[in-house]
This record gives structure tokens, C-alpha cells and sequence, in this order.
RNA sequence: UGGGGCGUCGCCAAGCGGUAAGGCACCGGAUUUUGAUUCCGGCAUACCCAGGUUCGAAUCCUGGCGCCCCAGCCA
């Protein structure tokens, strides 16, 4: 496709299934039209695997907007289980998926505004001889499908007479038999090599009330019969799922061509796998539950909402999604690779503050007793355009306390007894003693002394220190609690051993709260989640929920990269 | 021992018969008032294996091997 050799712009990243449409394209297919769908079950939160969907085909929409027939992208709700969904869910999507940044103007879709067309299909497929009642129960339908190896056989009932099928068709729509008495399955075949095709059950009875159509109905369509031609109806022109449905395509094609009606062109591609996590919304749903965490937004899961809360932008689930890019290979994503997506992001936009976590006292000695000064320092180093904020500097300080150590290892290039280093825009200060707790032996205070003509952060004599701390003012810092989060497993794969609970590769440490760090007084009125970069910390963001004026709370989104704590690591 | 899909660097991933893109990670080195950022350089004689076709194959053919998915009245 790529019609430049000329070009020396790198490639735009493509995938199979661009490949695909343009040559749906280029074949005049679908009047030149591009129409996707994002359809999520709204029985559980939005995971960052659904953002891999979300932006691929709303991604394919926007791409194609100049296709000759136009593009767009579709949000359906495949509300067909009624025991499992609830409005929460729809509700949370929605806002999900504004936040990440997408939009489906008027293109809002459920499936349960087909019921009425599905039943009316299901008649006809009744009345033609493709479809028919059964009474057996589940297990024995079970029994009859046969296994992988063996076909399946007959249900004494598939030869029902359409008239009779016809008569209790209608019977379970009107209520007339309890849940799972009879279901209406495809007429299909028995031995098909594909399991699916082994006569599919298209409804069953369920006797429940549905978040949308109450309890008008008490049969519901199984997905099977519902998502394809609820495709079909919208018109989609490429309906992409994920690989676990490539074995339902001939059943969908079949329904479509008993029912005569348009094809959509289904894709299938692999979806995402993120290590030291789970995705399936079972599995968050049981965290949820159980209470392993807060909450499906809980910082530490990987669902949109939680993602929010840790303070991760739209914009780097966005550009994550692009580059791992799409195809049929089941992988799996190094968590790494999410996290530099995120340091990208807000290295370029997070406002630059300090904020000490673990205080260590620190008092300049020869500093004047009652004397305050204020310092401009950069909000972004890299965009002097963005201006400065004012940072009060005073007789004491707190600065942190790993960056002290009494007997430094070789490439300690922080403070030390007798050594000197820049406290960032402010002084090069000296350490000339330790104070410490009689009892315990706790290093409970640094007296130091400060180089007044190092002013500004730099010294008139040129020489040089190799270490700069971030610090805060004793009397003008703030406090304030910051939630330090670690990814919520273990281990790589937590699913992987079947006979394990997955819930046992839980990190005990995924979570710790400090209270008490000092941050600095410009963040009196830091908005509820805006983003910063504590220095030589890490990205932070103020909680939404928890924070306020009474008290100041921050999450620790990712950390800096740290060569330092590699070096250290080493033996 | 049924059917479907997939196998290119540690992790993603281009490539579609003409002699292995890119990103992340990693390893060097430069700049740096964040051990951050940025910047330069290195990083698959090799594409699951074995045969074959071809002047030429990761790309075509044959046969193996490995991994994933399917036996819900879930989606």
C-alpha cells in the first residue's frame, strides 16, 4: 500500500487489518465505507485490554474518515445476559471511554434494541426448519454434544414439526415454563467438526429482570444469535473481535446467510496479555469482590477507571495502544513497556515540584535565624516558556533521608558527613554533623552549613558538586500522605498454573501509605487529579477522591527511571 | 487422537520471492542545578526445524515440532 519509496518519513505504523480494509477499499467493497463497532458486555469495567480495542477500532474510524463512504465507529452495549448487567457498568464505559478520548456522537447501540428483530429472525429460522425447541436438559444437551474427538448426537427433538416448535417457542416467550425448561437451538449439524456448529442454543428461559427492558421478555438470545446480526443491522462493514471468536465465524455466517442479510467482514486479532497482571474481567471482578483492593478503581488494576485514579494520561494509554501494535500472535506485553509510555507522556507535561517523603531534619547552621528567601525555580526545565514557581528556603529544611548515608559506598554521590552537594535552585550546603536519637541511634537531625555565594544553586569559584537534593522548607512545607503503588503481582503470569489461585501471587507490598511527607507550598492548591513530578521522585498525582484542602493526597503514578538503584542493586 | 489459529532479537513488531524496519529493554559514551530528560553509538550472516522449488526464500511447496483457543442454557 505504502506508496512511497520516495519518502524518508518513518512508515506509519500499519497492521493486517489496515491491510485488509484497503483492500476492501481498493475493491470498491461496502461503497467505499469503513464501519467498526466497540462492543462491550456491560457486566464489568473497562480494562486496559478493551483500550486496545477501543483504540483500534475507533482508531480504524478517524483513519478512514476520507474513505469514499465515510467512517465511523460504533459503541454497542451486547446487553443479551441479563443476570450479569447492570447500568453501573454502562455508565462507567461510557465515561471510560470519554476519558480515554473517544467519541460516538449519535452511533449509541444496544443489543436489546434488536430483541423484538431477533425473536421475529428466530421465527423465521422455526418456520423454515432451522430451528427447533428442545427439551433436554442441560447436562443432557452437554451429553449429546459429544467432545473434541467425537461428533455429538441427534436430540430426540430436532425433528419437531415447525408448527410445534412455532407453538412452543411462542409458550416460552409468554412464561409459560420455568428457567432452562426448553431453549430454541440451530438446526445445524451434530457432527460438524467445529463445536459451535453442533446446534447452538439460540435463547434461553431466564426469568429476569434486563437493566433495559425489564421484564418484558423472559427468553433472551444467546450472544451467538445476537452479535452478528446485530452487526448486520448497524451496517458494520469490518466487525473485529478478539482470536477465541475465529471458531464462531462459520456459525455467524450461517445465520446470516439463512437470514439473507448483509455481511459484515469479521477479524479477528490477538488480544493483549500485560505481565505481572490479569485481565479478564472475571478475575478483576473476584479482586474486586473479595477485596484484594478498593475497588474497581482501585489504583493498582489495570482497568481504565483504575488507571485514572493512579493518575495515568489518556494520552499514554493511547500512544501504548499504537505501538504494540495488532496482529494474530497471542503475546504478552512487558510491563516496562506501559510505564514508558506513561514517563513519555509526563515528562513532557507534568509540572515539576519537591516533595520529601521520608524527612530527614536538616538545620544550616550559619543560615540567619528568622531569615526566609524565596527561590524561582523552573516548573519545566526542558519549557523555560512554562515560567517559574517560588520556593521558600529557611534555617530548616527536610530532605530525604536515603539521601544522607553516614558511610557512603563508592558511587554515593549524595550527602555524607564532610561532604558537600547543591540543594536543588537554592544552595551547595556541607554536612558537618550528625544528630542522633541516644536511645534508639536513630539519625534524627544533619547540621550543615551553607556557601552564601553559592546562591541560585550555583558556585562563583566553578567548582562542582556531584549530587543535587530536592528539600523543603521545615516551617513552610506542607503536609501530606502519598500512596506508593507497586504492581499487584508477583509473578509474570499470575493465571498461568490453573491449579493455583491466582490470588496467591498477590504483592503484599503493593500498596504503602506514608504519611507525614513534606511537599512543597505551592501545592496548597493542587486540583484533584493534576499530574506533577516530585524531582528526583517520581510522577504524582493528586488523588480525585481523597484529597481536598483538609488534607493532601497523592499517588505515586511510576517512578522516575532510576539508574542509580541499578548500580546500587549490583553485588 | 477432531477443528481453528499462531510461530521473525529478552519483550512487542514490520516484512508478502531480491538479499532482516522500528519501538521497548540492554550495553557503551556525551551533555545535565532532577543519578531524570536529551543526544550519539552498539545490539538477528539471521527469520521453529528438516527437506524441496528458484540465479535468489523469512517470504513458495512438502513433512515435522511447538504454543494458543473450542465440549456455557457466558460473552
Amino acid at each position: 500500500m505504502g506508496s512511497s519509496n520516495d519518502s524518508n518519513i518513518p512508515a506509519a505504523p500499519s497492521h493486517f487489518i489496515r491491510t485488509l480494509i484497503d483492500q476492501d477499499l481498493a475493491a470498491g467493497k461496502n461503497s467505499g465505507a469503513v464501519i467498526t463497532r466497540f462492543p462491550p458486555e456491560p457486566n464489568g469495567y473497562l480494562h486496559i485490554g478493551h483500550a486496545k480495542s477501543i483504540c483500534l477500532n475507533f482508531g480504524l474510524a478517524r483513519d478512514y474518515a476520507h474513505a469514499p463512504g465515510g467512517a465511523r465507529c460504533h459503541l454497542r452495549f451486547d446487553d443479551t445476559n441479563p443476570v450479569k448487567e447492570e447500568q453501573e457498568y454502562i455508565d462507567a464505559i461510557k465515561e471510560n471511554l470519554r476519558w480515554l478520548g473517544f467519541d460516538w456522537g449519535e452511533h449509541e447501540y444496544y443489543a436489546s434494541d434488536y430483541f423484538d428483530q431477533l425473536y421475529a429472525w428466530a421465527l423465521q429460522l422455526i418456520d423454515t426448519g432451522k430451528a427447533y425447541v428442545d427439551d433436554l436438559s442441560p447436562e443432557e444437551i452437554r451429553a449429546y454434544r459429544g467432545t473434541l474427538t467425537e461428533p455429538g448426537r441427534n436430540s430426540p427433538y430436532r425433528d419437531r414439526p415447525a408448527a410445534e416448535n412455532r407453538d412452543l417457542f411462542e409458550r416460552m416467550k409468554n412464561g409459560e415454563f420455568p428457567d432452562g425448561f426448553r431453549v430454541l437451538r440451530a438446526k445445524i449439524d451434530m457432527a460438524s467438526p467445529n463445536l459451535n456448529l453442533r446446534d447452538p442454543v439460540m435463547y434461553r428461559i431466564l426469568h429476569a429482570e434486563h437493566h433495559r427492558t425489564g421484564s418484558r421478555w423472559c427468553i433472551y438470545p444467546m450472544y451467538d444469535f445476537t452479535h452478528g446480526q446485530s452487526d448486520s443491522l448497524e451496517g458494520i462493514t469490518h466487525s473485529i473481535c478478539t482470536l477465541e471468536f475465529e471458531d464462531h465465524r462459520p456459525l455467524y455466517d450461517w445465520f446470516l446467510d439463512q437470514l439473507d442479510i448483509h455481511h459484515p467482514r469479521q477479524i479477528e486479532f490477538a488480544r493483549l496479555n500485560i505481565n505481572y497482571a490479569v485481565m479478564s474481567k472475571r478475575k478483576l471482578l473476584e479482586l474486586v469482590r473479595d477485596g484484594h483492593v478498593d475497588g474497581w478503581d482501585d489504583p493498582r488494576m489495570l482497568t481504565l477507571a483504575g488507571l485514572r485514579r493512579r493518575g495515568f494520561t489518556p494520552a499514554s494509554i493511547r500512544a501504548f495502544c499504537e505501538r504494540i501494535g495488532v496482529s494474530k500472535k497471542s503475546s504478552c506485553v512487558d510491563m516496562g513497556f506501559l510505564e514508558n509510555c506513561l514517563r513519555e507522556d509526563l515528562d513532557s507535561h507534568a509540572p515539576r515540584a519537591m516533595a520529601v517523603l521520608d524527612p530527614l531534619k536538616v538545620v544550616i547552621t550559619n543560615y540567619p535565624k528568622d531569615q526566609v528567601e524565596e527561590f524561582d525555580a523552573p516548573i519545566h526545565p526542558q519549557r523555560p516558556e512554562l515560567g517559574t514557581r517560588k520556593v521558600p528556603f529557611s534555617r530548616e529544611l527536610f530532605i530525604e533521608r536515603e539521601d544522607f548515608m553516614e558511610e557512603p559506598p563508592n558511587k554515593f554521590f549524595r550527602l555524607a558527613p564532610g561532604r558537600e552537594v547543591r540543594l536543588r535552585c537554592a544552595y551547595y550546603v556541607r554536612c558537618d554533623e550528625v544528630i542522633r536519637d541516644p536511645q534508639s541511634g536513630e539519625i534524627t537531625e544533619l547540621r550543615c552549613c551553607y556557601d552564601p555565594e553559592s546562591r541560585g544553586g550555583s558556585s562563583p569559584d566553578g567548582r562542582k558538586v556531584k549530587g543535587t537534593l530536592h528539600w523543603v522548607s521545615a516551617a513552610h512545607a506542607l503536609d501530606a500522605e502519598i500512596r506508593l503503588y507497586d504492581r499487584l503481582f508477583v509473578v509474570e503470569n499470575p493465571a498461568a498454573d490453573k491449579a493455583v489461585d491466582f490470588t496467591r501471587h498477590l504483592n503484599p507490598q503493593s500498596l504503602k501509605v506514608l504519611r507525614g511527607c513534606k511537599v512543597e507550598p505551592s501545592l496548597v492548591a493542587a486540583a484533584p487529579e493534576s499530574r506533577y513530578q516530585f524531582e528526583r521522585q517520581g510522577y504524582f498525582c493528586v488523588d480525585r477522591y481523597d484529597s481536598g484542602s483538609a488534607r493532601l493526597v497523592f499517588n505515586r503514578t511510576v517512578t522516575l527511571r532510576d539508574s542509580w538503584a541499578k548500580v546500587e542493586a549490583k553485588p
